[in-house]
DNA sequence: CCCTTTTGTGAGCGATGACTCGTAATGTAG
DNA sequence: CTACATTACGAGTCATCGCTCACAAAAGGG
């Protein structure tokens, strides 16, 4: 189903440069045209080559968006990660705040392009978008054993699913339209959400 | 984009079956050869009616997905309506159990067309899931309000948003496939985390 | 029985799309 | 300059798809 073999890689600077037009072309028509207007020909012609170069490098279409999903998927990690440096040294309700916030920010980096990839896209970019997840299910996972005797935890694993699951879907909820509440508000209670369910924030007022 | 005008209504009863034969006949499709390979021509055979008869009653492809869709919606609700007579009497904690294990099991009717509805279908189908998604946030809105002193709530509208979104996406994530985590087990947590949010169970052991 | 309405048929039109392949241009090494 | 590898080109192939339309068969009614 994965179509075809791979192709070969650009060795000179000028092949470098027009595999990096193709898959900037992807992303604009994806954002621009929508996933059903995406055409490998269309791409080729916004991108500026022809048909004949974009298939020296890309096998087939699906090929191209799973090469966009990819690179958005490395700037929203590092972006994560920068976010993260921050928090080592707050107290652990702090820091499991500013996580979530990091969390939903790093979903609005280029939020057209990840609603598209995120909900548009087929099989293959899919299953890579929840790849992309099970690994922070992971994280999240390790960092709830650590502090398993400060948390409220009975099956980590379970926890950890659920935490990763509703704090996805906040985010992802954000970027597709009107809510029916205020955004900021949203992001608060969400904090709320997970700290309450991990047993470290007592009711306020 | 939505296509034509609506076609004609069914007078005789052969007439009924046979648009009755082509909703069915999508869905099969639908979870038998996926979003990608559905076209009306196939759906026409399947439903063993000519393609003319097809587009005597249905005006454009997204037609038949919105039939089905509406039909699986319609059946999702009853099945919901029914599984929430018995929480009436229940205390507040109990009934709110309920009614999540209720919310998630009925996203398991018939589940691979779900998940195609839900995760492959382009954008008429999509806007109609959301406007369910809305209709559950209302409901759990008003649910709120109406409870507003016994429970912890801050931004009833929020609230509701993130309530709803945690649990339709904790149940969608059990119909995706493997989870990293027992079923059950996922269930109990979401009961736990969405009371605990409310202020309505407090830590055991 | 005939006339009208409703229902059913499927060949085929026009469009589009994914992808190939023969060829030409450009870089590169000796 | 020459020979070879790499890159770029885009007309064209083949398949599919959404959808129409001219026509035929069945139902209903008088």
């Amino acid at each position: 189903m994965a179509g075809h073999e791979p192709r070969k890689q650009p060795k000179q600077a000028r092949a470098r440069a027009t595999v990096d037009a193709i898959v900037q072309a992807t992303a604009r028509v994806l954002v621009e045209d929508g996933y059903d207007s995406l055409s490998t020909n269309r791409v080729a012609k916004r991108a500026g080559v022809s048909i004949g170069s974009l298939y020296q490098y890309f096998p087939d279409k699906e090929s191209l968006v799973l090469a966009v999903a990819e690179k958005h998927g490395e700037a929203i990690l590092a972006d994560l990660r920068a976010r993260l440096e921050s928090v080592a040294g707050l107290p652990l309700d702090q820091a499991l705040e500013s996580t979530i916030r990091a969390f939903i920010d790093v979903h609005l980096v280029d939020p057209e392009l990840h609603r598209v990839i995120h909900f548009d896209a087929h099989t293959l970019t899919r299953a890579r978008v929840r790849q992309g997840a099970l690994t922070a299910q992971r994280m999240v996972h390790a960092a709830l054993v650590e502090r398993q005797d400060t948390l409220l935890i009975r099956d980590a694993d379970a926890a950890a699913h659920v935490v990763v699951c509703t704090v996805e879907a906040v985010a992802n909820s954000l970027l597709v339209g009107p809510v029916g509440a205020d955004s900021e508000a949203v992001v608060r209670e969400t904090c709320d959400l997970v700290l309450r369910y991990l047993g470290l924030s007592a009711a306020e007022d």
